[in-house]
RNA sequence: UGGGGUGUAGCCAAGUGGUAAGGCACGAGACUUUGACUCUCGCAUGCGUAGGUUCAAAUCCUGCCACCCCAGCCA
């Protein structure tokens, strides 16, 4: 399924295409390794790859490496497998850090040209001159620093001179801006840290502010798509492009953000849970990572249907689960190998079956496709079903089996219950049944039953893990984690959000493979996972099919 | 509180002066060797709110209300 969207932004890029303000269109995927990538960055990958694609034009990977603090090595690794796994291709990677050396020589310009100073402040008085919201800021006292002095203190800086903190590159804007960003912001600190990838050889960093502009242009990025929290410091990225005499100036542009109710979202929630020991890892099924999300079994393409159906807009969306659940669902119903398999199982003895007597019988792999491959099964005596497909009082909006019920056993025979064991402890240890002869599936029975239900035939049957996955929130904290910044971490964890069985059997007669979808009859869509207990193949329940069970 | 942004159904979201698209969810029915899938039908006299302009307003104007973002030498 291919999903067809067009959004605001494309007509922002339309209507600069048609008026010429560019001739192209490039754009850029500008994540700070600081983090693995979840389901809330997919829309902006989306977005700059995307449009990218559409419009015949550019996009590049470039890292926001301007913190070391926050970055490591292993999150610039996981983004590049990460936007592999979601199908996109970057034109070139660069990195922040690649520019340093430019972006040092825009900022001799500006205080040549009396735009930029050496500010004395600590960072506690450079807050104090700011303002508040409410009153303007004052101006710091050393913003009226001779050119010659900001040029030879800027230069000391960059030797490593001075302390952190002591000293930084301020843009001589106006302290009396209604805009905070536009107050003077810090272009550039001192910072003696070992970068992940340039080490030491730089003492003094451009912040986000100055260098992602400046990057843009550099580049030829024609539309620097951000999120909401941007949208203010758009005069300030007009005011660098505009100040640093450079020919190509790219547009900002915002667009709001999206969170699913009820997911843990931002790095450093996700990192919270890694670091308490509340999830196994990045990778844990529970969670919204991209890492997660694969191995719980979900396949990339569901998410870009996701976020293209979603569209775009300016107003934070807060989305419900089960919007993202159709787009696995619809995906996965596509692509599943349809197999048997029983979680819970208790056993079901028929009647008047010959005692060793064993009949083929045909399944199709693909049923939701016309030219299906098929496979061979075996009907016996004994089969495994589901216990919760057997009730003791029956009950009319139940369709399955209690004693007297006739129902069709998946690609066999129908039929009839007519009594059940017990143990001493009162539980059910075995189900007797009648099988109809002319019943069989496949032949042409008219015979009609309203329930239809999976079996395994133990003889041929695979012991296997399964887990199975829930909301990793407690649902009644799941209004405390709507947005990214409200998640405080007071949730409460759901301890149901992970089971495991394992005790469950799945047909012998299927060849599983770590890249195939399968769809368990009536249990929901699995996928193998990378580990293994007991030499058991261990399966992950993507999601369940969609329960439409009258109450 | 100064500035910026956003308010259309339970959740997303089209709409840009001509009488409220679409999807999810939900409800009813058909089909069915999966209570899945598929199909059919239903689902806002209403667009945050109060006024105003107009033959005509979700769209234009004015006031008000709600929510989000900004006072890092983070991004």
């Amino acid at each position: 399924m291919e999903i067809e969207a067009t959004n605001f932004i494309e007509d922002i890029i339309n209507k600069d295409l048609k008026e010429g303000r560019c001739d192209h269109v490039q754009t850029r995927h500008p994540p700070e390794p600081s983090g693995y990538l979840h389901i809330g960055h997919v829309r902006n990958i989306v977005l700059n790859y995307g449009l990218a694609e559409k419009y015949g034009g550019i996009c590049n990977l470039r890292y926001d490496d301007t913190n070391p603090q926050k970055e490591s090595q292993e999150f610039v690794d996981s983004i590049q497998d990460d936007v592999h796994w979601l199908g996109y291709n970057w034109h070139e990677i660069h990195y922040a850090t690649e520019y340093f050396q430019m972006n040092y020589e825009v900022a001799i310009k500006l205080i040549k040209e009396g735009k930029a100073y050496v500010c004395d402040l600590s960072p506690e008085q450079v807050s104090e001159y700011r303002g508040t919201l409410t009153e303007p800021g004052k101006n710091s006292p050393y913003r009226d620093r001779s050119v010659e002095e900001n040029l030879d203190l800027f230069e000391r800086m960059k030797n490593g001179e001075f302390e952190a903190g002591s000293r930084c590159l301020r843009a001589k804007i106006d302290m009396a801006s209604p805009n905070m960003n536009m107050r003077d912001p810090v272009i550039y600190r001192i910072q003696y840290l070992n970068h992940q990838r340039i080490g030491r050889s730089w003492n003094i960093y451009p912040t986000y502010d100055f260098s992602h502009p400046l990057d843009d242009c550099y580049e030829g990025v024609t539309h620097s798509i951000c999120g909401p929290e941007f949208e203010d410091h758009r005069p300030l990225y007009n005011w660098v492009v505009e100040n640093s005499g450079l020919k190509n100036h790219s547009r900002q542009v915002e667009y709001a953000n999206l969170y699913i109710k009820g997911a843990i979202l931002g790095k450093r929630f996700i990192k919270k849970l890694v670091q308490d020991g509340l999830v196994t890892g990045f990778d844990d099924p529970r969670l919204y990572s991209l890492r997660g999300l694969r191995r719980r079994g979900v396949l990339p393409n569901s998410l870009k249907n996701f976020v293209l159906a979603a569209g775009i807009s300016k107003s934070n969306a807060l989305i419900d689960p089960e919007f993202l659940n159709h787009f696995i669902r619809d995906e996965l119903n596509q692509v599943s190998k349809r197999v048997m398999a029983v979680l819970n199982p208790i056993k079901l003895v028929i009647n008047n079956w010959e005692e060793g007597k064993e009949e083929e019988i045909e399944l199709e792999d693909y049923p939701q496709n016309e030219e299906t491959t098929k496979r061979t099964y075996y009907f016996g005596k004994t089969s495994l079903i589901e216990r919760e497909d057997f009730i003791e009082e029956p009950n009319p909006k139940f369709y399955r089996l209690y004693v007297g019920a006739e129902v069709r056993l998946k690609g066999a025979y129908i039929v009839k219950c007519t009594s059940f064991d017990k143990d001493e402890n009162g539980n059910i240890t075995t189900i007797y049944a009648d099988y109809e002869e002319g019943t069989k599936s496949g032949t042409n029975c008219t015979k009609k039953v309203k329930g239809t239900i999976h079996w395994i035939n133990p003889n041929h049957a695979k012991q296997v893990e399964v887990r199975l996955f829930e909301n990793l929130v407690d649902e009644e904290s799941q209004d405390e984690v709507e947005g990214q910044e409200r998640a405080t971490g007071d949730f409460k964890i759901n301890p149901n959000s992970k089971t495991i069985l394992d005790n469950c059997y799945v047909e012998d007669t299927v060849d599983y493979n770590f890249d195939d979808r399968y769809q368990f009859i009536r249990n929901g869509y699995f996928c193998l996972d990378k580990d293994t207990t007991n030499n058991k193949l261990v399966f992950n329940r993507t999601i369940t099919l969609k329960d439409t069970k009258k109450k």
